[in-house]
DNA sequence: TACCACAAAAGTGTCGACAATATAGTGGCA
DNA sequence: TGCCACTATATTGTCGACACTTTTGTGGTA
């Protein structure tokens, strides 16, 4: 789905860490050993030096020279954070994609919308995991912002997927996202682009305060 | 300023190399090459290849796997994207800027404005370079956010200032932008978030326009 | 001449070993 | 006992060599 094609041996070592470390199987805050990591995945140091460094990139590991590098850890603060820079980067790509949407795809984004709209109605829980990450998944790649586009999918995405599924996040608030989604997607098909981005806001504005309450977090 | 401390040498050449791609001296679209680098900073390439790795986090080069790296190329287009970041990402600081800052900081940004009125008034050219960077880095880590911070400064401020280097932007605007950023320090002074961040998402757009159409670009 | 197959060259990807730095453990001294 | 210096260990940083892929260049064939 998003089209990240592993060629090099690197790039598996990236993929599979990154997996690891969202999933948790490796704990946030722990340590990465390079040299446990190369025995562990049957490669050189090398390779797992790379791909850590990826990793660092993608704010999944913070490293220090001559010391090592951690897994991040996971904080209220750090999500809240984190939901302050996508509230402002899926803002903006909500206006853009009102902007430069084709109407085909924006045709696309109402069919989506209807086929999720049955399963809610049938009380499928399928939408808020995938569905939602599609939906917005849509509207970034709508942008058509090279930068915004690599930031948020690269950059940010795995690590609100990180929070979600070691904080355990798949908590109601389904029927409410669905009505925000809906409205956003008016607005893009109005061309409405300062409407799509301040719904986009109050949208990740209203997830960010209903996980923050249950964390007990400011 | 930035604290940018290198302590090895994989820091040293990424730094050496991110310099000379800024400033123009490896033109903008030209090809990396590990073993070429290799010999001319006197390191091994394992070296250059972290370094390398590095700016392709800084959005600097473009990497494919087996090919190569290249320097990213400069284009009207990608300039209006990048600017497109920088209005939703530093209207997001100064929004928290505003709600974050300490009365202090907010004080010296105050002084640091008076400074800039002076050299202004003066006739000093000064201000358009170094101060309009100061101001905006002061804000930034005001807003105290870690991502934003790192985002912005790690991520696409040396790619802004590659743009404003390579394609000559020193150009008038020093009282215009100059106003701009006293009513933004005003409201931050004035804890008015909302208004904080619409003056500073104004500042960016502005400057983007003024740039776009020197350039040409829609 | 145009096109394809094949060989040669250059470049990147990966590896294991050595050097430099940080951490842990030991012993001595006040 | 508590603290400092020193040694030993473990981990990261750097290097040069080899493996694999891409590109270049050469020759043959239609």
């Amino acid at each position: 789905m998003f089209s990240e094609q592993a060629v090099t041996s690197a790039d598996k070592t990236f993929y599979r860490l990154r997996t690891d470390i969202v999933e948790g199987q490796i704990p946030a805050g722990s340590k990465l050993s390079e040299t446990e990591l190369s025995t562990k995945y049957q490669v050189s140091r090398a390779v797992v030096r790379e791909a850590i460094n990826r990793l660092e990139s993608c704010n999944l590991v913070e490293r220090k020279a001559n010391i090592g590098a951690r897994v991040v850890s996971l904080t209220p603060q750090g999500l809240v954070q984190l939901y302050q820079v996508r509230e402002s980067l899926e803002g903006m790509a909500a206006r853009l994609a009102a902007k430069n949407m084709t109407d085909d795809e924006i045709a696309a984004l109402n069919e989506l919308l209807s086929s999720h709209f049955q399963e809610v109605k049938q009380g499928q829980s399928y939408y808020q995991e995938a569905g939602d990450v599609d939906f917005h998944y849509r509207i970034i790649i709508g942008s058509k912002n090279q930068h915004l586009i690599s930031m948020l999918l690269n950059g940010i995405y795995h690590l609100v997927r990180m929070y979600r599924v070691q904080l355990g996040m798949a908590g109601p608030r389904v029927t409410t996202a669905f009505d925000e989604h809906r409205h956003i997607v008016q607005a893009i098909s109005h061309r409405d682009e300062e409407l799509a981005e301040m719904l986009m806001r109050r949208h990740i504005l209203y997830s960010k305060n209903n996980i923050a309450t249950k964390l007990g977090a400011g």
